[in-house]
DNA sequence: AATTTAATTTGTCATTCGATAAATAAGCAA
DNA sequence: TTGCTTATTTATCGAATGACAAATTAAATT
């Protein structure tokens, strides 16, 4: 149980990282934290995590809104990848193609614990940046799916209908319903998400084909 | 406003109720309370919207943990149907006809702000009814959906596979997060709920006649 | 009206919360 | 080493929290 003290070029001692490095720890140790315990859960709390005590926080942010919305910052804006949309947008390779190679990534990015408890801990918030990832989502994926679509059955390029967007928005929440079953309540009984990804998307073409083709809308 | 007080049989006084009826009372206004400010909200700002001191809910309930169970109680238990059950096996309709009724009913008892925030907070804090719920669901809905889809396809009766209760799944709950974006998001783009229902069951019989038809299945 | 019983409030306690100021410790440059 | 700067801790404040006991009020019963 002794410690090694002979290391001479590597003293034990805490390295002192930049200010904007500590503070990036933080935050990133701050994401875990909420989203386990939830934004209402304390500065005190999380300080413990930290290893430090909890007036050091208000050296790096000047309150605990501040800390949280850094935290969002973080989950919502920085692990948006712009390279989904052209993904889907790729007319080399069949739509149903594209849309399981972007379920597969999109998913690699957002099914993990602290990313969904954070969207459903702020979204219950009402958050407006909670929004703005709604509307992204919908501008981004939903509607390139149904010009794809579109394209892909021969049909005119009108755009497209707001009952047809909620039908793409549909099997997209349950694509992300299906990550909260997983993640959060841990109720998923099939942990195969590519199966599940593929047997959704078969379903969506399905379900567009017969929906755009269809001859009463309005 | 001088009130009238000539109304000899009833006295405009507070008019006592039973200690359950007020009791009952209490726990209905607390699902309102819970559900707009979480459940980390305080007893004092419940007792605020019930008009009362905040000591005066310890006679009535011993901890707010008890509390937050009579509101889950109320919630999750005494607002299931078990009539669903048998509408989903009535084989005298088509299954799509059963579906369609069956979803709307479902949706207009989930679809409410205080239901569905209830339910997506206490499935954060990861409490042991919201499980059950989430196999009540599947036992009572979804693999009956399956065994009736069999049926309607002329398939042999078999259990249902995990994959395929997973399929049904996401069709459940794109449907439950429609009402999500639709009440607590506020982002949802159509209110139209039985059309987003009866597209999403389209979508949904048309996957389900590929899938267990389908030959290589795990 | 007098008495009993239940409902409700007043007052309070120990803890925990976010936040601030002052004191200390640790790294860095000379 | 010596001083200077930054990082971190100690101590503390006022407000808010869940919970309890005792006092008070109001309804019900006789």
């Amino acid at each position: 149980m002794t410690q090694p003290d002979i290391a001479p070029n590597k003293p034990p001692k805490r390295k002192r990282l930049s200010s904007e490095a500590r503070r990036q720890d933080f935050i990133n140790q701050a994401i875990e934290f909420f989203a386990e315990e939830g934004f209402e859960s304390s500065t005190r709390g999380l300080a413990k995590k930290l290893g430090v005590t909890q007036p050091l926080l208000y050296r790096y942010f000047p309150s605990k809104n501040n800390l949280i919305s850094e935290v969002y910052d973080a989950v919502y804006v920085k692990r948006w990848q712009p390279e989904w949309e052209p993904l889907l947008r790729d007319r080399s390779r069949p739509l149903a193609d594209r849309l399981n190679t972007f379920y597969k990534v999109y998913t690699d990015a957002i099914f993990n614990r602290e990313w969904m408890r954070i969207f459903l801990f702020s979204g219950l918030k009402g958050v407006d940046i909670n929004r703005r990832y709604m509307q992204l989502v919908r501008q981004r994926i939903l509607e390139p799916i149904l010009i794809e679509a579109r394209v892909e059955f021969g049909l005119p390029d009108v755009p497209p209908k707001h009952c047809e967007v909620e039908f793409v928005w549909v099997t997209h929440g349950g694509i992300f319903y299906y990550g909260v079953r997983d993640l959060i309540y841990e109720s998923a009984i099939s942990t195969d998400k590519d199966r599940v990804i593929a047997d959704a998307i078969t379903a969506l073409m399905a379900g567009l084909e017969i929906k755009l083709n269809g001859p009463k809308q309005t």
